[in-house]
DNA sequence: GAAATTTCTATTGTAGACAACATGTATTTT
DNA sequence: AAAATACATGTTGTCTACAATAGAAATTTC
């Protein structure tokens, strides 16, 4: 699957991903269709086109006549994504135990070892995308096209909010990181033995280091913060 | 919202979602551009970008150089339906409860008008439609953008589904949709009531009268079929 | 006459020019 | 000087013509 992206329509769609998924398109800023034309080398009706197969898979949201909004992630977005992601994840992690192709597991296997090197390298970018495409793979795995909507619209802010809180010198950050690899493999293993139960739960504690990881970062532990004095390494990015 | 739909690309947009949920529109088959764009009296390119947008939404799938075709129905689908319905559904009532809004209370009350009287007019398609209506005001309610995508993929093929059952000389469906408008004003009580646990266990059990009215007509009750006779009940759609 | 190759045709994909719209600026009016 | 109107500019939306591709038909070759 996903073989060589060739045309250039398809290398400016999977390019656009990408710029959103690390924030390189901070959430909430606007896209010039012009611009974006000139830079991928395609008139603007070819890039329309790509806007709209982007907004249908919510990494944007289109403005009638007044162009393209990367999605942007308000004070509800979090909560909504507490709610959501455990069920989604443990659903989409059974299935995939139960319906995996030994191609898919290969393929898994890949992204995997490109995932801890990404880690090894201190890659935050690349680090992100492999941990995305890594869950991705889950999804497939489980083969349920009404389950896999949703799977991607977590996966897109599971990603951007990942980016927005990486700290290579964060130690208590860096130990997350390294279970949080650990239990890829543990996915890979269950999901290969055809344990359905086992990656279900799998899925709630991976889950819940991530959620752990969010929750030290906007609650910082061991911190005394001096009246009057305002934490810089907390910028907060205001939406409309 | 949703006011009156002015421009003639919003007009084609929904009336093509429209034709795909009542099966006026095939799964499985393929939409030429020439066709509709003359049809809805628009020029191809605005006519692609609302194909890319029903891409994106999943009610159709584009193949490369070869068109777009309406999203297909196969023997997976609907055990994949079984297995992500009831677990969404519930999800979706139970944060409807917590979180409806009075102008949504209102819209789905006066949906449900529209349902009920379809019902009472014998209109298989505008049931079906303003049924369909009904649970997306439950998913706006529910206002989780991350389950949104997943429940507006079940309702595509729910309404879908049950478009391909409907029989009004069946006296069983009958009674099942009688009961189904019945828990429809439930559903209505119990979100005013902010009563979170009834709405997700009225989900349920609505989804199970559905599922019910779905098996029943997969194999029929109380019909003995002689050996040699081909039932003439049962159309069998073939999508290759 | 059958198979392979070539040509033809219908449909999709792209480009560039033009129209419509929204917003910010300058002018006019009181 | 303040408000309202008119204009200017940049961006989005649409159209028409053209290019590229895939599948079908016809021709050639053996």
């Amino acid at each position: 699957m996903t073989e060589a992206p060739t045309s250039k329509k398809a290398i400016c769609l999977e390019d656009l991903r990408r710029k959103i998924l690390t924030q390189e398109f901070e959430p909430g800023s606007y896209l010039e269709e012009a611009q974006l034309a000139e830079k991928y080398e395609i008139s603007r009706t070819p890039l329309r086109e790509v806007l709209n197969q982007l907004a249908g898979e919510d990494y944007i949201t289109l403005h009638k006549n007044r162009g393209a909004q990367v999605a942007p992630m308000t004070h509800k977005t979090m909560r909504n994504f507490f709610v959501a992601a455990p069920m989604i994840y443990a659903a989409v992690s059974r299935l995939a135990a139960e319906h995996a192709t030994p191609a898919q597991i290969m393929q898994i296997k890949d992204t995997q070892l490109l995932f801890r090197k990404a880690i090894r390298d201190g890659n935050a970018a690349e680090r992100a995308l492999m941990n995305q495409r890594f869950h991705e793979i889950i999804g497939e795995m489980a083969d349920n096209e009404y389950l896999t909507p949703s799977l991607r619209r977590l996966l897109i802010d599971h990603t951007r909010i990942g980016m927005t809180f990486y700290n290579p010198r964060n130690q208590t950050l860096a130990a997350q990181r390294s279970v949080a690899a650990d239990q890829h493999d543990q996915f890979i293993a269950l999901i290969e033995a055809g344990n359905a139960d086992g990656a279900a739960d799998l899925a709630v504690a991976h889950w819940e280091l991530s959620r752990a990881e969010i929750e030290s970062f906007v609650t910082p532990q061991g911190m005394t913060i001096p009246l009057g004095t305002a934490p810089g390494a907390m910028t907060q990015r205001g939406a409309s």
